[in-house]
RNA sequence: GCGGCGGUGGCGAAAUUGGCAAACGCGAUGGACUCAAAAUCCAUUGCCCGAAAGGGCUUGCGGGUUCGAUUCCCGCCCGCCGCACCA
């Protein structure tokens, strides 16, 4: 098992928190990783220390910017003018992932648009791939859902609409190309270039130009408010219904997007419900095209008014109607996602410089590999203003071309976080070669993760960036394998009053004080006693107290036993039920742990253990065999503990048996004294309990019926009715159906 | 609206494949030890009726399948999370 420990320091949060604090973020960063470094010693967790690094350090992001350079050579990061989300408070450009109701993902301000220029990651090339590749994987169903949902396939066709008046053709996607003969307008979104050359000269020019304008103005948040009135504009032209020849009016409303298919739709309002909307408040007609429910229907069902496809299943003129327009040269199948590119490209000071200069002769050239890393320079200040706090450092920003030799200035965004995050797995594989990010020998044998785990903050974010980047690392050679994580599992978070822990609401639960208060085995065992790991749950001091007392009932016993005791070897002689606990302890916490994260209930059953041990204990003690016994089961509850409370554990393993723990192999329950030789029987009149009886583990199911049928008690609830039928489950149960 | 997860004692929770509902812990009550307290140890603790023996009821609500349902199916209610005018 390779566990590391690594630092993703660069970022909006570490430079923020040093702004506050006014720090150099590199200071107050590595002050961090320091803090967390000691509290990780203190817990007593096993890292191989050997591997560290932060993502902020010239010697990794190195081989970020190399990687970088290597999507650039691939077409696969690419600059590009765009419509983008615009953090006011923090003063940087957002990706679309980061802007969550409309608002800055870090600092809750209204995010606004803006049009700039800016780096982007290819993300959609691989948007089949990232789809298709989810069904390898073994995740939780709802983070693959979550996955499918933000990529976003639809299939449909693409038809083209002509505007006569203009002579232009006006292509839209349209997942219902079943639905054309039932389209009785048109409409743009107000950002679509050919709005406003539409509108001129036409009697709506004014009314549509303010329109726009207004538009343009609003955010993504008030415009996608929910059940907001649909508002919009005539633009005084019509188009051409290429099934029909129908000449169908335009319209501009906010209600279209630019961002998804062509900015413009045919629309159909018998058959939608967005479109049907729009119509009512504009009068518009409603045209039936499908015989399902009533208006407006989305149901499958035949056609009506749909020319020759009329009296055809809908489903089956989907294809025939988009087949028809093909060879008529109007539409053809098409393939949409909801997933855009990735803007990568940030305003601010701590984060991976992008390694390329601008040349006045030569364009955008990419810095030598032999150069790299570009080191982020120091600077006096690195508050944000909307440029990056880099433009500012002339020394570092002008340099020669690389290509040419002629004077040219450094690229002055950095990189998004996410960018350092989604290679580091790979580094941790070989994080002390300098020549390269990793030996591919070694990440392929290492790689991939057997078992990823973190919390679904990062279903969509992290998880697809990482996945888009071993895809097009495998895609050149340098890695052999499609997905980063083969098991997922979603840890649940630990709140505070029913919230998210934060400095600023000022409920953060720190460890240290329960380190220092209970020590680290206490605190440790505690978080994983309190309910399974995939559920989170909400912080309280109630219960710690009842884990560090079993511990001190554990070290308690461990010493009377050392005490009362010699030491011996395995124990020998007839099991008594302490030994057959122990097993059943070693099985508990074995399967527990092994299949299903089940800490909670291994740390139960260690309880349990030492529970029994304590009542039996008297009396085991004053026999050599019971004292052997005795040990033994003491000692397995210290080994049990061990992955649990280090410290403890290891100390009483040691009490019992002189040796080390973690230089033993873990327990192995011995399966035959997992089973009992007698066991109890439930016994069921018509499905409810009435007597339990003793059987002979593993006795025939006759021999099983007939001791529950001798049970004194059954008589009277089979009160003279007639026994109708009888179920034996097998060292188990056994139930009588009266009539 | 769509998708996902969840709802079990006073509380955190458990129940492996449809087979004893509530393991384990917290809290509470009683007892032992102590001058006393803390710590520790022992016992009781789902709800209702009953002096007890015993009986009845109980996994959000209503149905269903089954000898038997916390578990499977159908229909609701509530909570949390994600997406959301995606054509």
């Amino acid at each position: 098992v390779l566990h590391p420990m690594g630092y993703d320091a660069f970022g909006l949060p570490a430079e923020n928190h040093a702004i506050r604090t006014g720090q150099h973020p590199r200071d107050s960063t590595e002050a961090s990783i320091e803090e967390f470094k000691r509290q990780f010693l203190s817990w007593g967790i096993s890292i191989d220390w050997t591997r560290e690094f932060g993502t902020h350090e010239p010697r990794y992001y190195r081989w970020t910017q190399w990687i970088f350079l290597r999507l650039f050579e691939r077409g696969l990061a690419y600059r590009d003018e765009a419509a983008v989300n615009w953090c006011p408070k923090d003063q940087t450009v957002l990706a679309n992932e980061q802007v969550i109701d409309g608002a800055c993902e870090r600092c809750g301000t209204p995010v606004e648009p803006r049009l700039l220029e800016q780096w982007f990651f290819k993300i959609t090339d691989y948007a089949d791939r990232l789809l298709d590749d989810l069904a390898t994987v073994e995740w939780p169903e709802h983070v693959v859902t979550m996955q499918r949902n933000w990529i976003g396939r639809s299939e449909g066709a693409e038809v083209v609409f002509r505007c006569e008046d203009l002579g232009t053709d006006y292509p839209v996607f349209t997942t219902r190309p079943d639905t054309l003969f039932g389209a009785t307008f048109f409409v743009m979104a107000p950002e679509h270039p050919d709005v406003l050359r539409l509108a001129e000269g036409t009697e709506h020019e004014e009314e549509a130009r303010a329109y726009v304008n207004h538009a343009l103005t609003e955010s993504a948040e008030e415009r996608g408010a929910e059940a907001r009135d649909k508002t919009g504009v005539p633009l005084g032209r019509t188009v051409t219904n290429p099934v029909n020849g129908e000449q169908i009016p335009m319209f501009v409303a906010d209600y279209v997007l630019m961002e998804y298919g062509t900015g413009a739709i045919m629309a159909v309002p018998a058959h939608d419900e967005r479109d049907f909307e729009f119509a009512q408040k504009f009068g518009l007609e409603i045209r039936r095209v499908i015989d399902c429910g009533e208006l407006p229907c989305t149901e499958d069902g035949p056609l009506v008014n749909s020319g020759r496809f009329d009296g055809l299943h809908n489903r089956e003129a989907f294809g025939q109607i988009v087949e028809w327009l093909e060879s008529e040269g109007r539409g053809k199948p098409s393939v949409n996602y909801r997933l855009r590119d990735w803007l990568l490209s940030r305003q601010r000071y701590w984060g991976c410089p992008i390694p390329v200069v601008h040349c006045p002769a030569c364009g955008i050239v990419p810095v030598p590999d032999d150069q790299l890393p570009v080191e982020l320079p120091d600077v006096e200040d690195y508050a944000p203003k909307g440029r990056s706090p880099l433009a500012a450092a002339e020394d570092w920003v002008r340099t020669s071309c690389p290509r040419c030799g002629g004077e040219a200035r450094r690229e002055t965004d950095t990189m998004d976080t996410f960018v350092d995050s989604s290679w580091y797995f790979l580094r941790y594989c070989d994080p002390l070669d300098d020549s390269a990010p990793f030996d591919r020998a070694v990440v392929d044998a290492w790689m991939p993760v057997d078992q990823y785990i973190g919390g679904v903050e990062h279903a969509i974010l992290h998880l697809m960036y990482a996945r888009f980047f071993v895809k097009a690392l495998a895609d050149m050679g340098h890695v052999g394998f499609q997905e980063p994580f083969a098991r997922l599992f979603t840890q649940g978070m630990i709140t505070r009053d029913g919230a998210k822990m934060s400095k600023s609401k000022g409920n953060v639960i720190s460890p240290r004080e329960y380190v220092e208060r209970y020590g680290a085995d206490t605190a440790r065992s505690y978080m994983l006693y309190i309910g399974p790991p995939e559920q989170g749950a909400d912080w309280s001091d109630e219960g710690v107290s009842g884990i560090n007392r079993f511990l001190g009932r554990l070290w308690r016993l461990a010493a009377e036993t050392a005490e009362r005791t010699a030491p011996s070897e395995s124990p020998v002689g007839d099991p008594s039920p302490l030994l057959r606990k122990a097993h059943w302890a070693i099985e508990r916490v074995t399967a527990g742990v092994r299949d299903r994260f089940a800490f909670n209930t291994a740390i139960a059953a260690v309880i349990e253990l030492v529970n029994d041990a304590y009542l039996q204990k008297d009396e085991l003690a004053g026999s050599d065999l019971g004292a052997t016994q005795l040990r033994f089961a003491v000692a397995t509850a210290g080994s049990l503990i061990f992955p649990f409370a280090p410290h403890l554990g290891a100390e009483v393993f040691e009490m019992m048996t002189g040796r080390r723990v973690w230089e033993e192999p873990w327990p192995e329950a011995d399966a035959g004294l997992l089973r009992a030789d007698v066991v109890e029987v439930v016994v069921q009149v018509n499905g409810k309990l009435r007597d339990r009886v003793q059987v002979p583990a593993g006795a025939a199911r006759e021999e099983q019926e007939r001791i529950a049928r001798e049970s004194p008690r059954l008589e009277q609830f089979l009160d003279g009715g007639e026994i109708v039928k009888t179920v034996v489950v097998a060292d188990k149960l056994v139930n009588f159906v009266v009539r």
